[in-house]
RNA sequence: GCCUCUGUGGUGGAAUUGGUAGACACGCAGGACUUAAAAUCCUGUGACCUUAACAGUCGUGCGGGUUCAAGUCCCGCCGGAGGUACCA
């Protein structure tokens, strides 16, 4: 009987669907096992081999768990609103929604191809209105929520409320906007609905504040800092301007202590928690005041370098400073005003491209040194940034690179207040370095700078010129987006009134959260997915489109994030219509054992959602406090692509009218590259193209040759198709290929991202097709190392596919009863034993090599024994679900092979008797000898020196020294 | 610049705590079966030198060090990948 992979993958596929096989209980008395992949967009290209690999990895730990009887959960479902979707609907006018489906049907037909074992009945798509209403269920409670730093928590708005009616604000101690007055009790009573409005908008976690945001015109829309790389937008790559906007934002900001200290007890990959680290970039120093000569202004700088305060040599302000203009002489105004607002219209990438470029201006007016009194000159230069710290800088240039360059381009003065601990050229360079002794500084001289910081701090806080502070670069996170595809914000405005009632002239809107009865808000219709003509988002456009008929809805969405920051808590309770999650399935589930995806949302997603969790978990709603324990990243798959290689003979060759398609194979062309020409291929070339065409070629220069990228469909093992070459590209007429001694025409490779433009993407289904399923997912894992980035190359699929017949030989003639032998016996768990340790270290590469030396031993042993092949088929089942089943069920097994239990290691199987020691000789390996186990060190050391081989290597001398290691090793010093 | 990871045959990679470097697979070479091909099976395969066979020398990016013993640990350098960057 032949290993029929389309047929049984087919049959196995149906019957798990049929049986519901994988579906998670709630309740179980067995321990769970949450391993979950990262939510995929389904995007209109389908899936390509890279994606799947994460899949196949966490489908084997999902099934590998089962067997060790554990409750597993692993679901799968969409990310399915998102920006190509709607940049399509764009440019076609269909709805975001039907291609949406299109994409999500065609997801999961792929994904069904390759066997996951999925509890598909907890499907989740985040844009499905029964899935938004609880993402905008969850905005409305981190709308009415605030952070109380006494408490370190979330807390509900109802008691910063209530602390306001009794205390007013002056007890409070919340993370909040920078510029909340302080008020009474009274105070706060005799507020009007809008001002208490405002007030509460300062403290609130979701909360519509004004600031500097990545406004990209092409999307039309903001965007947070994560999607933008390299001053453009990370999807599309289009231009991002800083732009200040009234915007729904999420306080992240109060998290960054938790979510830096959460990083230490995850078991994540060093590197990306130092991503998130980073990101988050926590750094301690001391705010301190400088006092305007002649006004009442002060301006507050943040300094990590408080030891150096006495080398101030100019203090700079942000161009965005609040009081650039204030304190800004009139011989100096036309110049800042020039240069503020030529600074201000710079687009992020033009700032970002010119950070060495030194640029600024004076403003006139002098500060007081806090210290010494003397006079120092406030400059404004973009090199400063409005929104870390305090958008202000007291400038050290002899200790601080930046400072270092503005103050040489502007001819400032360096005063140096650090002795460097070597050589330093104060002329060339600043000494930035935490290191040496204080000098020039007052009480701070003869310090070392670490003392000295202590010191400065202490000084600057008994003054109460500052405070001692932390600062953190991560920023709240931008909320809002301009576009149509997205959860439309729960929000809606309500003009303001005055306390008897009436409207309030020109005093604006209130915003208002809807009511929890009131959600899901299901996006409108709209007529164009565009904005409209006075650039008002897209939903703008909607028609009547009014809470309660009368009061208009906020227009913008919410981003992309929004979703996937708790998708993983409603895979525990996908169908609840009364909770985002019940608290009991949450606590049986508790958080994901094992998350795998890539490591590009490092700063984005798996902040975000780490966020979300802290706040759920503040409020009471879950018990969790990180959303996942264990993490992989898992590599990019690239493209590698193939290349055939056209001479050009129409520019250096004196013959102009040719024929154009002569292709050379890549390892002829080598050759002819590297002698410049002066080989035989080349003689025999140009012989060939005389021949055919009736042409002598020369060349003056170099010769001419284009790379065109080649369908790596049609080539094998870089071996080009011919045949299918000719008809994939039918224009290319009386070709001649110039073939390699074998014959063949080789391809050129590259390793590049998998993209449809270069030819080179392969679908997990023709590879399906062709070798069948399992032997995809066991090729994916025999690939590498999961976390490892590599080409995709099918050079090795043979092998692979090759092991699998295997396997079923052993299988398919029958199985006896009889004992196995002790050789049988020792190769079964020898193997279940290094499976189980590659499991645990999700070492997939070498489980897979390690089925192959079982299989080969069992081979050559001609094994057919019952009480072998059935664990074995347990042991591969997690990596080749399909061949199992099939076998299992072959064995006279009626159930799926899923639940079996997993084969228990005995250690008696793999005893020995003898080992066979390596002898070294100053530590190189000169020959084994076996013997018994049972020797003392004593003994094995009489028995190996009298060996005859020693004798040669001992050469007549007495060994200095001999280290033996029972089980391991003899090394014979001589 | 800084941070993290990484460097092993012709190729993908293995070597889990310092203990026989190159498992497993691809590729290649030779052989069996076949009219032939495919499929399958067997043998060999790090480099060098040499042989009838044995044996020998070198070898994990480079240079040092620790150790009886280093791919593995330490110091310095070089290359590759990713992240991040006027964050005071």
């Amino acid at each position: 009987m032949e290993y029929n992979f389309t047929e049984i993958e087919k049959k196995w596929q149906a019957y798990w669907a049929a049986n519901k096989t994988f579906k998670a209980d709630d309740n179980s008395a067995k321990p769970k096992y949450y391993v979950l992949d990262m939510f995929p967009y389904p995007s209109g290209a389908g899936l390509h081999v890279g994606h799947p690999l994460g899949y196949i990895a966490s489908d084997i730990m999902a099934r590998y768990k089962r067997h060790k009887g554990f409750n597993v959960l692993h679901p799968m479902g969409y990310d399915s609103f998102g920006l190509p979707a709607e940049q399509y609907a764009i440019q076609t006018g269909q709805h975001p929604a039907i291609t949406t489906e299109q994409n999500i049907k065609r997801y999961r037909e792929q994904l069904d191809k390759i066997g996951f074992s999925f509890d598909w009945d907890r499907e989740v798509r985040t844009s499905d209105p029964n899935y938004y209403k609880w993402t905008q269920w969850i905005f409305i409670q981190l709308f009415n929520s605030w952070y109380n730093k006494q408490s370190n928590k979330t807390e509900k708005l109802e008691t910063l409320i209530a602390a306001f009616e009794k205390n007013g604000n002056k007890n409070i101690d919340a993370v909040c906007d920078d510029n909340v007055k302080t008020f009474s009790a009274e105070e706060w009573k005799s507020f009007s609905e809008k001002e208490k409005s405002d007030v509460l908008m300062a403290y609130r976690i979701a909360y519509l504040g004004e600031a500097y945001v990545n406004w990209c015109p092409a999307l039309g829309t903001v965007l947070a800092n994560d999607e933008v790389k390299d001053g453009v937008s990370e999807r599309g790559g289009h231009p991002v301007e800083r732009k200040l906007m009234k915007q729904w934002s999420m306080r992240i900001t109060a998290y960054a202590q938790r979510l830096l200290d959460g990083l230490d007890n995850l078991d994540w990959t060093e590197s990306l928690k130092e991503t998130q680290r980073n990101w988050i970039g926590r750094s301690e120093g001391t705010s301190l005041s400088f006092n305007i000569q002649h006004s009442t202004f002060n301006i507050s700088v943040f300094t990590t370098r408080p030891d150096t305060v006495f080398g101030v040599s100019f203090v700079t302000l942000a161009p965005e400073h609040e009081l650039v203009s204030e304190i800004t002489t009139a011989e100096q105004k036309a110049a800042v005003e020039d240069y503020v607002t030529k600074a201000k219209n710079r687009s992020e990438r033009e700032r970002q491209a010119e950070v060495d470029k030194v640029s600024g201006v004076f403003t006139g007016a002098f500060v007081e040194h806090p210290f010494t009194g003397k006079p120092i000159p406030v400059w404004v230069g973009d090199y400063v940034l409005a929104g870390y710290g305090t958008g202000a800088v007291m400038a050290v240039p002899a200790h601080d690179e930046r400072d270092f360059k503005f103050a040489t381009h502007f001819g400032l003065p360096l005063p140096q207040v650090i002795e460097p601990t070597r050589e330093h050229d104060f002329k060339k360079d600043a000494w930035g370095e935490k290191e040496g002794k204080l000098i020039n500084s007052d009480f701070l001289n003869g310090l070392e700078v670490k003392a000295a910081i202590k010191k400065a701090i202490e000084e600057i806080e008994k003054r109460e010129l500052g405070k001692g502070k932390t600062n953190y670069r991560l920023r709240d996170a931008v909320f809002g987006r301009q576009r149509f595809w997205g959860e439309p914000i729960p929000i809606y405005y309500k003009p303001a009134r005055r306390s008897d009632g009436t409207l309030e002239e020109g005093g604006g809107d209130i915003p208002y959260a809807l009511n929890e009865n009131e959600l899901p808000l299901v996006l409108p219709e709209v007529d164009k997915y565009l904005p409209t003509e006075d650039g008002e988002p897209p939903l703008a456009r909607a028609a009547n489109w009014k809470y309660k008929g009368e009061f208009t809805y906020e227009h913008s969405t919410m981003p992309g994030w929004a979703g996937s920051s708790w998708y993983f808590l409603r895979y525990m309770d996908s169908k609840n219509n009364n909770e985002f999650v019940s608290k009991e399935k949450a606590k049986y589930w508790n958080n994901v054992d094992l998350y795998i995806g890539g490591s590009e949302h490092a700063t984005g997603h798996l902040l975000y959602v780490r966020f979300w969790t802290k706040a759920l978990n503040d409020l009471g709603y879950i018990n969790i406090e990180e959303p996942a324990q264990k993490l992989i990243n898992q590599g990019m798959i690239q493209g590698r692509s193939n290349f055939v290689y056209r001479l050009d003979l129409n520019q250096n060759n004196i013959n102009l009218i040719v024929p154009k398609n002569i292709f050379i194979s890549k390892d002829i062309l080598d050759v002819i590259v590297k002698t410049d020409r002066k080989c035989k291929e080349y003689e025999d070339l140009v012989k060939e193209i005389k021949k055919r065409f009736g042409y002598e070629i020369v060349f003056e220069n170099e010769i001419n040759i284009t790379k065109i990228n080649v369908d790596v469909n049609i080539v094998e093992n870089d071996i080009l198709n011919i045949e299918k070459f000719l008809n994939w590209r039918k224009e290319i007429t009386n070709p001649l290929f110039f073939y390699n001694k074998q014959n063949e025409y080789v391809c050129g490779v590259e390793v590049e991202k998998m993209s449809k433009s270069k030819w080179n993407v392969v679908s997990p289904d023709d590879i399906c097709e062709k070798f069948g399923a399992d032997t995809l997912r066991l090729y994916e894992m025999f690939l590498g190392p999961l976390e490892l980035s590599k080409p995709w190359n099918t050079n090795g699929i043979t092998g692979v596919s090759g092991f699998l017949k295997k396997l079923w030989r052993l299988y398919v003639n029958g199985v006896s009863e009889e004992t196995p032998t002790k050789a049988e016996l020792k190769t079964l768990h020898k193997t279940i034993k290094k499976i189980a340790e590659d499991i645990e270290r999700f070492s997939f590469n070498t489980s897979v090599s390690n089925f192959m030396i079982c299989v080969n031993e069992l081979s050559d042993l001609k094994c057919n024994k019952r009480a072998i092949l059935e664990p074995l088929l347990v042991l591969i089942s997690p990596y080749a679900p399909h061949i199992t089943e099939e076998l299992w069920s072959l064995l006279g097994h009626k159930q799926s092979i899923a639940f079996e239990n997993y084969p228990e290691f005995i250690a008696e199987h793999l005893v020995e008797d003898n080992f066979s020691y390596p002898i070294s000789f100053n530590g190189k390996m000169r020959f084994n000898l076996e013997l018994p186990l049972t020797l003392q060190v004593s003994e094995i050391e009489k028995i190996v020196l009298e060996h005859e081989q020693s004798q040669k290597y001992l050469e007549g001398k007495q060994p200095k020294k001999v280290i033996i290691v029972p089980k391991k090793i003899v090394n014979i010093v001589v």
